[in-house]
RNA sequence: GCUCGGGUGGUGGAAUGGUAGACACGAGAGACUUAAAAUCUCUUGCCUUCACGGGCGUGCGGGUUCGAGUCCCGCCCCGAGCACCA
């Protein structure tokens, strides 16, 4: 017998792959689409490690069971190269960047070729490549015209030994982590992104939409295509509801509404309502006397007056508010006919004006009543793309970082000045407590606020230390709050007297207004109000008398808000705090003392790195500094060379020293942007020659990422970044798998300049990706976290070598759940391996002429646990099944061809190589196996023709026996009885009852 | 503190409320071999029993149920992320 010798076998299949061309995407718009993205990498100097094939294996067994079943796939692989290690390694070597990146990412390459990925090559995109950043640079200029890209100046963390703008993550208590000397603050201009614009949408889009349907006069639920839409949108798996509305046929506005709100707690600001004819009418009325927020409001042939209809007369008033209901939803679209028996085209064309509304207009269609109806089921399918299938996790994480909070603002005069200040509260509820202000020591305002006060000087010094403290401790949590009274008060809108306005350590300057009101009742304002003797007023006690004594004597603050009681204003005494939030909101807003306020902590994006090795940002100033966008036509504005990669002293980017480069001459042109021009060329007419500074910032590494999942649909388009009918064919991005530590950042980062272009037309679905999930960490064999210093670092291309890829991508997709933690085992890669082996022996044993097999029940449970574990992710599992059966195999004397092609088929996703070889060398096909139709299971060979029932005596298990499947209930029953350990028990007492579970368990209750 | 995971043999891990521990690693025994490796077969949660069997077992304490790793209530522990956010 020929040996298994993964070198040969997997080194020939990888290049017939590859010269075969055997992964090339097509776009057969017959064929379903699925689209499978890794997070590309940052092809780093130390090569691949074992944790990127896990993600990889994960994806390229999906793809590959795709392509089995009949999908057009889409799988590609790119390199995410800009970025400081690159750039950090040319400061020491004066190596070119671009020359270690292609090094890096040759590398990277081979690598993950060495380990059969099915990634179609021809689609390989470079972050670096300006044919890539061309665009990167484009898109800028979209958000820039948009009004999303502003400049300001920001204090930014200055290394004064390197030269050098650290970022955040560089900074390591207040030092640079590089060399250790501390870091300053230094103000620098940079472009900043205004992702907080976005910062709703990003929040409501997490979660997935309800969508109601409602029918018109007449009719209901089952009625025209209204149940057809439901089960579409329910295997799409989208919440839906089709009210069945009362009296149909003598409609009441009142009750309709009624019955509409029965149906929801509360209409969220993703949801989607579809009105159908008076359903239409209905809508219009509702949302002009309700104040709501949806996301989308689809008409479908609405009505929008009643023609003299008598009985639907209720369901219009004079004229609807067309402002607010423009203003309940983001998007409103109308269907209609141009031949509707009932109303004329001119009401469609007036109510689309009047809503600025999408009118989509099909001829000849009447009513749209008909089931057929594909246009508003693309229309849905749409929608459905944009719903996000992430884990928990994620979107938790996200929630968290966007931070919204609701609270209220209040305005207050400020003591012998002519000055009002205003400060947020998210927790008002002991707003009768309120004694005392505390200001960010860091806050602009400071400087007005403290005009006129003698120790001015000395306030303002202390401010300085106090920033410096918080500058050194990092991320560490203050241990004591220090602050300084700064002599002035404020008169307390709510009638809190004066109170006196502190400097305190930890006041934030850039959360809500950077001004708090504050109480006896908060944990670190009561500290900070004892450590300074600032009187305190305690307002809620608990009922525990006891507690409620040390709260007055303020021993100790009470933060258990749902146990205590508001003292003042009367209007409340009694009455538990948490149960009267929004009593107190009520009362407050009448009176004038607040308006309700949302604050994000979500930050808008600081754009701008004073660094080489990323894209120039297509940006130029005229004499004056007036900023102009460049044009089009002058992309992409490629990275000059260089001789030396330092930053300038100044913290410029070291683009800024070449003078050939920054300063040039252009005019501008009729759109506003600037166009270039050689000395000694003309400009154009009406136009005159200027000189321009460029921008000499480059874009953060997050830049390039946050659109590249477009370039693969369409990686050499010279015109666009993505044509408009590939971002449709083949958008959303279906999977998308990568770490967790992208959960915040670059998810957020990609899902805002999506948003972008969608609002700008530009892609049609609202997010990018709509599942996502994340692999799990891979830890060295002592469960400690793999790193150089450490030793313990796994090579893949070790594991390549001696045991193969197959056997790697078998071991890691059989160490355990996909989404956990799990330690390196070198024992368990053997086992693998040996699984492998066994395969090999197994597929020896082939036999053309047999046809007949004894295993086709254990054959048919295989294929259907593999097919449904891959798409559950379940890989450890799906493999645990292969290896059952290839157990049951091995026992055989030969095999029948049949057999062994779908275990082949089956095993191929995983072992591709491996799976290669049989379907080819020992098979004896002549096609590669990687579009074989995926097998199928008839559920008829699953049923055993004997089954096992369990005997259970008061819940516990006494015997078993095995039975002819379809032997009756009393015949087992009665069988039971008779089993010696059975009958031992059941002579101890009567039975009072008897429990049967078909084809698993007779019981019987004992007494 | 907040959010999200998780706790099952010596180990990684399986189990639509229905025989806990599939599959694999490790360990032990045997077959083949001069021998070793490889391969194949068997055993392997703990306690008890010559054996049949019995008892105990999924972090802890309760509950629901004929029956709970799984569902409910109350805790403990571990991991990850966020955190001076008013």
């Amino acid at each position: 017998m020929k040996k298994y010798d993964h070198q040969e076998i997997e080194k020939k299949w990888q290049n017939y792959w590859l010269k075969n061309k055997t992964f090339k995407t097509t776009e057969n718009s017959n064929k379903e689409k699925y689209y499978v993205l890794d997070m590309f990498p940052y092809p780093s100097g130390a090569g691949l490690h074992v944790g990127h094939p896990l993600g990889q294996t994960a994806t390229d067994i999906i793809a590959r069971k795709r392509r089995h079943q009949g999908y057009e796939v889409l799988h590609p692989m790119g390199w995410d190269a800009f970025g400081l290690p690159a750039e950090n390694y040319a400061i020491k070597t004066g190596i070119h960047p671009a020359i270690t990146t292609k090094e890096n990412s040759d590398t990277f390459r081979r690598q993950i070729q060495s380990l059969g990925f099915s990634y179609d090559w021809d689609r390989e995109i470079n972050t670096t490549d300006p044919q890539y950043y061309r665009w990167t640079q484009w898109i800028f200029l979209q958000l820039y015209k948009k009004g999303l890209a502003y400049e300001k100046s920001m204090p930014m963390s200055w290394c004064p030994k390197c030269k050098i703008v650290a970022a955040n993550e560089e900074v390591e208590q207040g030092t640079h982590e590089r060399c250790g000397t501390p870091v300053e603050r230094k103000h620098l201009k940079q472009w900043m992104l205004r992702i907080t614009e976005y910062a709703e949408r990003l929040l409501n889009d997490l979660d997935s939409p309800n969508i109601y349907i409602i029918h018109g006069w007449g009719s209901d639920s089952q009625s025209n295509w209204f149940e057809r839409a439901r089960q579409f949108l329910v295997s799409k798996k989208v919440r839906v509801c089709v009210p069945d509305f009362p009296h149909t046929d003598n409609p009441v506005y009142k009750e309709w509404k009624t019955h509409f709100e029965s149906q929801f707690i509360q209409l969220w600001s993703q949801d989607i309502l579809i009105g159908h004819s008076l359903g239409g009418g209905f809508m219009l009325k509702y949302l002009s006397e309700n104040d709501i927020q949806i996301d989308k409001l689809i008409l479908v042939a609405p009505t929008i007056k009643d023609y003299d209809v008598l009985e639907l007369k209720d369901f219009y008033t004079k004229t609807f508010d067309y402002d607010k209901i423009k203003q309940s939803a983001q998007k409103i679209a109308i269907f209609a006919s141009d031949n509707d028996q009932y109303i004329p085209l001119k009401d469609f064309q007036f109510l689309a004006q009047q809503l600025d509304a999408e009118l989509i207009l099909l001829p000849q269609r009447d009513h749209l009543m008909d089931p057929n109806f594909p246009e508003l089921f693309e229309y849905l399918g749409d929608i459905q793309r944009s719903i996000l299938n992430w884990p928990d996790k994620i979107k938790a994480m996200q929630r968290n970082w966007i931070g919204k909070s609701e609270g209220l603002l209040f305005t207050a005069p400020v003591k012998d000045t002519n000055i009002t200040i205003q400060t947020f509260s998210a927790h008002f509820e002991a707003f009768c407590s309120d004694n005392f202000v505390v200001i960010a020591p860091d806050h602009p305002f400071l400087e007005t606020l403290l005009e006129g006060i003698d120790n001015k000087q000395e306030i303002l010094d202390f401010c300085k230390e106090l920033i410096r403290k918080r500058m050194e401790r990092g991320f560490e949590e203050e241990k004591e709050p220090e602050g300084i009274f700064t002599g002035r008060y404020i008169i307390d809108p709510v009638g809190n007297g004066d109170l006196p306005i502190w400097i305190a350590s930890f006041a934030l300057a850039d959360y809500g207004t950077g001004i708090v009101k504050c109480s006896a009742h908060d944990e670190r304002d009561f500290a900070f109000a004892k450590k300074y003797n600032i009187p305190l007023k305690p307002v809620l006690f608990p009922k525990d008398p006891e507690k409620a004594e040390k709260v007055k004597n303020l021993e100790v603050c009470c933060t258990d808000m749902v146990d205590g009681i508001l003292t003042e204003p009367t209007e409340f005494t009694g009455k538990r705090s948490g149960d009267v939030r929004q009593e107190i909101i009520e009362y407050i807003e009448k009176k004038g003392f607040a308006k309700r306020q949302t604050t994000y902590k979500l930050r808008d994006w600081i754009f701008t790195r004073q660094r080489y090795w990323g894209e120039p940002i297509p940006i130029v100033f005229d004499e004056k500094g007036q900023d102009y966008p460049l044009d089009d036509s002058e992309l992409p504005l490629q990275l000059p060379e260089i001789a030396k990669y330092e930053p300038s002293e100044t913290g410029e980017s070291p683009l800024a020293s070449i003078d050939s480069w920054v300063n040039i001459q252009g005019y501008i042109t009729k759109q506003g942007t600037v166009k270039t021009i050689q000395s000694g060329d003309k400009a154009p007419k009406d136009t005159t020659i200027q000189k321009f500074k460029r921008e000499t910032s480059t874009m953060p590494n997050w830049a390039g990422s946050s659109w590249y999942w477009l370039r693969f649909m369409d990686p050499c388009n010279e015109q666009e970044f993505c044509s408009k009918e590939k971002e449709k064919y083949w958008g959303p991005v279906d999977l998308y798998v990568g770490g967790a530590e992208h959960a915040v950042l670059h998810l957020l980062y990609a899902r805002f300049w999506h948003k972008v272009l969608y609002d700008l037309g530009l892609v049609s679905t609202k997010e990018p990706f709509k599942k996502l999930l994340n692999q799990g960490l891979i830890l060295a064999e002592d469960g400690h976290k793999m790193s150089k210093s450490l030793g313990n670092v796994i090579n893949p291309d070790d594991i390549v070598k001696k045991y193969g890829a197959d056997t790697l991508r078998v071991y890691e997709m059989f160490m355990g759940p996909f989404e956990q933690s799990k330690a390196w085992n070198m024992n368990a890669v053997e086992g693998a391996r040996k699984f492998l082996d066994r395969v090999w022996r197994v597929s020896q044993k082939n036999n053309k002429n047999r046809k007949k097999e004894s295993i086709s029940s254990l054959l048919h449970q295989t294929i259907k646990v593999v097919t449904e574990h891959i798409e559950e992710f379940r890989f450890n599992t799906a493999i645990s099944q292969l290896m059952v059966l290839t157990n049951e195999l091995t026992a055989q004397e030969e095999i029948s061809q049949e057999t062994l092609e779908i275990f082949v088929i089956l095993l191929s996703p995983f072992a591709p190589h491996l799976a290669e070889e049989i379907w080819r060398e020992i098979l004896g096909h002549t096609e590669t196996v990687a579009y074989e139709p995926w097998p199928t299971w008839n559920p008829e060979y699953l049923i055993e023709n004997e089954v096992t029932y369990a005997v259970q005596i008061n819940g516990k298990v006494r015997a078993d026996f095995t039975t002819p499947k379809d032997t009756a209930k009393e015949e087992v029953v009665a069988k039971a009885k008779t089993l010696e350990n059975v009958s031992k028990y059941l002579d101890q007492g009567t039975i009072i009852k008897e429990i049967f579970v078909p084809e698993k368990i007779v019981g019987f209750v004992v007494k």
